[in-house]
DNA sequence: AATTTTGTTGATTGACCAGTCAATAAAAAA
DNA sequence: TTTTTTATTGACTGGTCAATCAACAAAATT
């Protein structure tokens, strides 16, 4: 049965089965076994790819970080000026393939398991650093150094939404989500102080 | 030894360690004899009391809760027009009580607790919704129709300012976060629309 | 004085699971 | 062809832990 080349082809399965099975569980008490089944192979293998549990979760956080780095990058680069630039990093954030269940529910226990993981707290605080210099960045043409409060408060009320949605027991809006950060970005730039 | 009347001094100690034992922990993953050993007793007396893991988890989030709505009760009891009593319930869900390290850890794990358990959503909801109708009612006054939405808006920004705060690496900073909260709510009063 | 209620412990049980390992086999390299 | 590398499995081990239980004891009640 072998087939030489698979490592790639099982750490990619892993990694979504690892989201899955975080969403389908809520939490962080998914056993390897049951992440491996999903992922069509034996717990062996994953140990083998992975070495460890928490280098799974740590793989599958920065799938999710790439997705969504990618996503922005993609809507940035359709715009043209620093105020589309900002619609376009509020309304990926939102955009369907960050905003799934299984997305939301890995996003909150990767919080989590920031606080007990050096690694993780590293790939989150790159998603935040990278946010905020983003919005800073596009912000500082069209409001000088109010810019990076600006970012501060864009940021949170980002990551509040978020987690609002996600504990919501309605289904995910991304559409209403959206067009609370994009009020609020709007009120900060119609403010002359 | 057994002294009598002991059932609410027990459940109290039981509540607070569990706490503390989450927030040293930085996740659910406390086991029953951590949190009796922290609370001066053994783990079959906090089966006794409590009956199970769970319910001992979700008594701590209705005493942080309970905590949480006596601050904002008092704070706002201060307050005499609808402004002072928005910046009231602001300031109070930054209080130093309530943005500790250990209570912060415990609302993160609470929301993961949420996401499974119906008692710790129904719990959580009730906390979202008093929020929400508590800054709509002030909100009312100064902004009529636009209310609800503001409130939307700014719950976001509490809850999202609370959780960078938690993932910060530095000591988390109610002055900081209660400045950001109180600018965001500015800037929607003085907009007309 | 006898009985019931309340408080308390720590051992035990039964289940679960992460990580290891020996075994097997196809493919690639020597 | 022999050897090495890569792929794969599932059984096994050692450890952990939630929940239960028998036993003991003080206080309250009868």
């Amino acid at each position: 049965m072998p087939k030489v080349g698979m490592e790639p082809l099982r750490r990619a399965a892993l990694v979504t089965a690892t989201i899955d099975a975080i969403g389908a569980a809520g939490n962080l008490d998914v056993t390897v076994s049951q992440i491996a089944k999903r992922a069509g192979m034996s717990s062996g293998l994953a140990h083998h790819y992975f070495g460890g549990k928490e280098q799974i979760f740590l793989a599958a956080m920065r799938h999710t970080l790439v997705v969504y780095a990618a996503g922005v990058r993609g809507a940035m680069a359709m715009a043209d000026t620093p105020l589309e630039r900002l619609r376009a990093i509020v309304t990926a954030g939102f955009s369907s393939t960050n905003f799934r269940r299984e997305v939301i529910a890995s996003w909150l226990n990767f919080y989590v398991l920031a606080q007990t993981s050096d690694e993780a707290r590293r790939l989150l605080n790159i998603y935040q650093k990278r946010l905020h210099s983003n919005l800073t960045y596009n912000l500082r043409p069209l409001t000088q150094d109010r810019a990076p409060a600006i970012a501060t408060r864009l940021c949170g009320l980002i990551d509040g939404i978020y987690l609002h949605e996600a504990l919501g027991q309605m289904r995910p809006d991304g559409q209403a989500a959206t067009a609370h950060v994009l009020k609020a970005l709007d009120l900060e730039l119609k403010s002359k102080t």
